[in-house]
DNA sequence: CCGAATCCTTTGGGATACTG
DNA sequence: CAGTATCCCAAAGGATTCGG
C-alpha cells in the first residue's frame, strides 16, 4: 500500500483529490448509493434521502449528470416521468462506497 | 455487491453516511493521505498541503484527533516539536483512499 | 410529478497578525 | 515551531413558493 508524495503540483492531478472533489458535497454519495440499488425517480430520491430539499437534489443530479456519472431519462407522459440511473462511470464509484461501508461498519457503527 | 435500502432511519446509522461525515471537509482526506506516508510535523503538513491555512490545518488535526484517527505527540524541546501519525483507525482509512485513487486514475486522470 | 425561482441562513475556510 | 485569534467572504444548502 503505497501513497504518492504530495505537493501542490501533484495535487492538481492527484487522483485522490480529484475523486474527493466529485464526491464531496453533503448528499452526493448518498444519491449514488441509492441509485446503485437501481433506477429511481426524482421523488423516490427525495423520499429516500430524507431531509434533502428539492433545490439541492436538483442541483446534485444536474452536476452528476454533467460529470457523466448519472443518466437522466425523460418520458413524454402525463404526469411527467423522469428516471435517473448510474452510468458505467457512476457504477464504478460503488467500489468506493463499499470501502466506505466496510470502514463505517468496522469503526463507526460498533458492529 | 449489495447496497442497503436507504430511508431516514437507516441513514442515522448508515456506515456510508457516517464515513462520509468523517472524511468530508476540503483537506481531511489529503491530511490522512499524507500521514499514511509516515509521521509528520505541523509545518511539514502545512507545506505538503499547499495552500492550507494554519487555522484550517489546526482545526482538522484537532477533530481528527478527537475522532481517534490521528495521534498527537508532543516533545518537551526547544523549539517545540509535535508529531502527528495515524492510529489503527486512521490507517484503515487508507483502503478508502486507495479505492478513490483507483477510481480517479481510471476516470478522472485520463490514464 | 418534476423541478425552477427566490430568499435567506449557516459555515467552511482564507488572510493575516500575533503568542508561548 | 506550533499553533491561536480575528475578521471576512463565498458558497452550500434549507424553506418556501410557483410553473410546465
Amino acid at each position: 500500500m503505497e501513497l504518492t508524495k504530495s505537493n501542490h503540483l501533484d495535487d492538481a492531478v492527484c487522483p485522490v483529490a480529484r475523486t474527493a472533489d466529485i464526491i464531496s458535497g453533503k448528499w452526493t454519495l448518498l444519491i449514488i448509493r441509492d441509485l446503485a440499488a437501481g433506477v429511481k425517480r426524482f421523488n423516490q430520491l427525495e423520499r429516500s434521502l430524507n431531509g434533502i430539499s428539492p433545490k439541492t437534489l436538483s442541483e446534485r443530479l444536474r452536476s452528476l449528470e454533467e460529470e457523466g456519472i448519472i443518466t437522466r431519462r425523460t418520458f413524454a407522459e402525463v404526469p411527467p416521468r423522469v428516471e435517473y440511473s448510474l452510468t458505467e462511470k457512476g457504477l464504478d464509484l460503488v467500489y468506493v462506497i463499499e470501502s466506505m461501508r466496510s470502514y463505517g461498519k468496522r469503526w463507526l457503527c460498533n458492529q
